[in-house]
RNA sequence: GCCGGAGUGGCGGAACAGGCAGACGCGCGCGACUCAAAAUCGCGUUCCUUCGGGAGUGUGGGUUCGAUUCCCACCUUCGGCACCA
């Protein structure tokens, strides 16, 4: 029976049997607990990376350690098939977006077979599909008529490489440069559909009853960026002398601060803002325009880059600040952006750095109304803003008041000058975001058309469920212009308007592929279904996901975005809960060996068929597992691989060459079967933390226990059997291959292990029975003492000061505390 | 600048509701087998040591009988945000 261990013969076996047979279909079944276990759906790119092994062959183990379970798991898998990099990569080959993407699809689903993961493979969907975008489409319809698409003119990020523009979130990094392609964005006015993402933002900050890393719960909540405070109004002054057209009106600015609203000396508006034209004197004029002009010509970059100096210029209107009637002049800046807040600001230069540096530069009065204690601010000599705690001064009625350091309600001073704000009516509480609207409009090809039409007399309307999908069409010239190739088809566009039947145009902008994906676990459910997204028995039995794993870089992005669309169904009574994805965990990157990124150019790149060709799939998921803390991850390494690599070659050869007849031994098979029921202890609880490297060590071990013990005299025992039968559960989910193989053929047990119960674990077995007590002597170790287990304390403690190590150290003093933690240790303080 | 991770042998990493630091593996050294090499197996492997011990988990303090684990202040590094009023 002696063979060698050879994957590539074993493996491809197994992988079509189980296929053929259906092993991995997950039906509803309502006798059983369900789990939806999902992994973040690759994106075709070519070819599948060790990236992928390193997310997806831990996710699958752990999914298949709960099928052991009893759980009824349902495991899918497909691609987000649509968007830029498919379209940009067919355009350096010259051939067709579909035609690449498809390619690469029947590519990476060889690749993915490989890996023996246990896919549900009827359940795939692939969004560029007609039958998965058409219900992208339905979905984009139903939030219009939720008003949670809108269309408006804005300035929206455009990347000047990939020809679109960009929602915010797909803007990285310091110099704001597009998420797929890396080039600098730029700011483009154009009219474009947006999802109201705002409308969630508050929701989107709590996350009821789920199981998130806290590092994605912040960055998510810093993206969002609440602020709490009070919009104040201040009147327009009636002009003091002749020019400027300024018959009263209002500016409302939003402040983190109103307790500092007496020292607000002056106002700033945004060059955009639509009151500067209102304010702006006649003498003034011609400078305002020049400043606008100016700042028009500016990157979005340039103007906010921090570390630049403020520039801005006075409009010649003034306006009247509302707590002390005093006169403030109106001055316009690019460091106020019109799309935050109102867009409008009250300058306090005592107290804020900004506003500052601004008054300095332009000579304009600062009023100190926080003291700190103990020193005396002086507006005219202050050298910096003073932004922290103290008490409120030159301040009306609120002097003397305390302020402390923080924004918001929570500091007393901001609670209660916003409450007097209100009762005088100039005021009130107010919560401002830094999260924008999401833009999904991309004028490119490759991407689901946005399923609306425009007519001139009856405006934008959507396009009737009967005649969705809206085809993508094939043969357009897909070069990016920076025009919508659709609207370069001389006759894709042209249509009928839903409403009035007259001539019409097709939207031929195409959705952002992030919305295609934002659903995609739904489609999962149901995905050859064509009356709806899903089927809602579908639905109720195997929603939500129980467990969802992949990259962090998805914080703020699709992790967003998922949530958001979630709430919104939800609030259209289409699907139940909060939240769609109950547990996230992240692992981290694997890198080259190099400890760089890998990438083709820097020939980094480690090829995943290639390490399966050489060691087989069990082992490179085996080394993925163990060589790394799933959750940080780390660079390929070559040397460290040797070590699943002997590992599984000894676990072949130990059922495939048993050792020869030894004496038996009881002891021998009671210590192997406690090994055993601990490894098992320990094996469980790492698969419910995601601590992937510790099963595998936790096996490796066993193993060495299994064949000293077994030489020992525990061969032959039923413990031994026991043992085997065990230790090939525990490698089921691990490596599927070889455990199967070692299971049905070469120990001849029922097919399939993979349908077998996970063991379960004796815990009377698993407790030692003599305990190694290590005796400290002032904290630190001196001798171990053994004891029988179930001792007492004063046993422990006579036997720890009867030990003659200890003894010498305790050099005849008397103890001064004898600390025994049972299980742990002895400490004898002297 | 602000927010959040992470710093443990030559390397990947274990151990943390405060209790034997370095499990498991890689690499390395010595040995066995072999004509030889590979593979395999066995032993060893934190550092220093006068062999009694001593030091040691980024640095410096603190709490404690006892700290990799908790607290304070730093340093390094990796992410994220960045004129957000």
């Amino acid at each position: 029976m002696a063979t060698n261990y050879d994957p590539s013969e074993i493996e491809p076996r197994w992988q079509q049997k189980w296929e053929a047979d259906g092993l991995y279909h997950a039906d509803i079944d309502p006798s059983m607990p369900k789990h939806y276990a999902l992994t973040m759906l690759p994106y075709p790119s070519g070819d599948l990376h060790i990236g992928h092994w390193y997310i997806m062959t831990p996710s699958d183990a752990r999914a298949r350690w709960l099928r052991m379970n009893g759980y009824n798991v349902m495991f899918p898998i497909g691609f987000d098939a649509f968007g830029l990099p498919a379209e940009n990569a067919a355009i350096a080959r010259n051939i067709h977006p579909k035609k690449w993407t498809y390619k690469n699809i029947a590519n990476m689903r060889v690749q993915l077979r490989s890996m023996g993961a246990m896919f549900d493979w009827r359940r795939e969907a692939i969004s560029s599909d007609p039958s998965y975008y058409k219900w992208s489409q339905w979905f984009f319809k139903k939030l219009f008529e939720q008003g949670l698409a809108y269309r408006k003119l804005a300035p929206v990020d455009y990347c000047p490489k990939d020809n679109t523009t960009l929602a915010r979130e797909q803007v990285i990094g310091e110099n704001r440069v597009c998420e797929r392609c890396g080039t600098p964005v730029t700011k483009k006015e154009l009219e474009q559909w947006f999802f109201r993402t705002t409308k969630y933002a508050d929701e989107l900050l709590q996350y009821p009853g789920i199981d998130w890393p806290d590092r994605i719960r912040t960055l998510q909540t810093n993206w969002i960026g609440r602020s709490e405070g009070a919009t104040v109004v201040f009147q327009i002054s009636p002009p003091a002398e002749a020019g400027g057209d300024q018959g009263g009106g209002s500016i409302e600015v939003f402040t983190t601060r109103p307790d500092t609203l007496w020292g607000a000396t002056f106002m700033v508006l945004a060059p955009e803002h639509p009151l500067v034209a209102r304010l702006t004197t006649d003498e003034q004029r011609p400078a305002v325009e020049a400043y606008i002009a100016q700042t028009l010509r500016q990157t979005d970059i340039q103007r906010e880059a921090a570390d630049t100096e403020k520039t801005g210029i006075f409009t010649g209107g003034y306006a009247v600040n509302p707590v002390n009637g005093e006169r403030v002049p109106v001055w316009i800046a690019d460091y106020v952006l019109m799309t935050y807040g109102t867009g409008a600001i009250m300058a306090v230069p005592a107290h804020d750095q900004r506003d500052f540096e601004f008054a300095r530069r332009y000579g304009l009065a600062v009023q100190p109304v926080i003291q700190p204690e103990g020193v005396e601010l002086d507006g005219a000599t202050m050298t910096e803003a003073y932004p922290h705690a103290g008490v409120m001064v030159n301040s009306g009625p609120f002097d003397g008041t305390p302020a402390t350091e923080g924004k918001g309600m929570k500091n007393p001073a901001v609670r209660s000058v916003t409450e007097w704000l209100e009762t005088k009516g100039v005021g009130r509480a107010d919560v401002n975001y830094r999260l924008r609207d999401w833009t999904i409009s991309r004028q490119r090809y490759w991407g689901a058309p946005i399923p609306m039409v425009h007519c001139t007399s009856c405006g934008w309307n959507p396009v009737p469920d009967d005649e969705l999908p809206v085809l993508l069409p094939d043969d357009v010239e897909w070069l990016p212009t920076g025009e919508s190739p659709l609207k370069l088809d001389p006759t894709w566009k042209h249509t009928t308007c839903p409403v009035c039947n007259e001539p019409a145009e097709r939207e031929t902008d195409t959705l952002d592929t992030f919305m295609c994906s934002s659903w995609y676990h739904l489609r999962y459910l149901s995905p050859d279904y064509d009356e709806g997204p899903f089927r809602q028995e579908d639905y109720d039995y195997w929603m939500p996901v129980d467990s969802y794993t992949g990259g962090a870089e998805h914080a703020t992005m699709h992790l967003i975005y998922t949530r958001f669309f979630h709430k919104a169904l939800r609030d259209m009574h289409m699907v139940e809960g909060h939240e769609p994805m109950l547990q996230l965990r992240n692992q981290g990157h694997i890198l080259g060996p190099d400890g760089n990124r890998m990438s083709k150019s820097k020939g980094n790149v480690i090829d995943p068929d290639e390490q399966v060709r050489r060691y087989g799939a069990d082992t490179v998921r085996a080394y993925l597992m163990f060589g790394y803390r799933w959750s940080e991850g780390g660079p390929w390494n070559t040397e460290n691989i040797h070590g699943p690599v002997r590992w599984l070659r000894r676990v072949w050869d130990l059922f495939t060459s048993p050792p020869p007849p030894v004496e038996p031994d009881p002891e021998a098979a009671r210590q192997l079967r406690r090994k055993a029921h601990q490894t098992l202890i320990q094996v469980t609880q790492s698969f419910e933390t995601y601590q992937f490297n510790t099963i595998i060590s936790g096996l490796m071990e066993l193993l060495n226990s299994i064949v000293d013990l077994g030489a020992a005299g525990a061969a032959g025992t039923d413990t031994w059997d026991e043992a085997l039968d065990i230790y090939l559960r525990m490698l089921a989910p691990v490596a599927p291959h070889i455990a199967e193989e070692l299971w049905t053929n070469v120990m001849g047990k029922p097919y399939s292990i993979h349908l077998q119960p996970w063991p379960e674990a004796d815990a009377e077995a698993a407790r030692e029975e003599v305990v190694v007590m290590p005796v400290q002597v002032n904290g630190k170790l001196r001798d171990r003492i053994e004891l029988p287990a179930g001792f007492t304390r004063a046993e422990a403690e006579t036997a720890a000061l009867a030990s003659e190590i200890v003894q010498r150290f305790v050099d005849g003093k008397t103890p001064k505390k004898v600390i025994v933690v049972p299980g742990k240790l002895v400490n004898i303080v002297v």
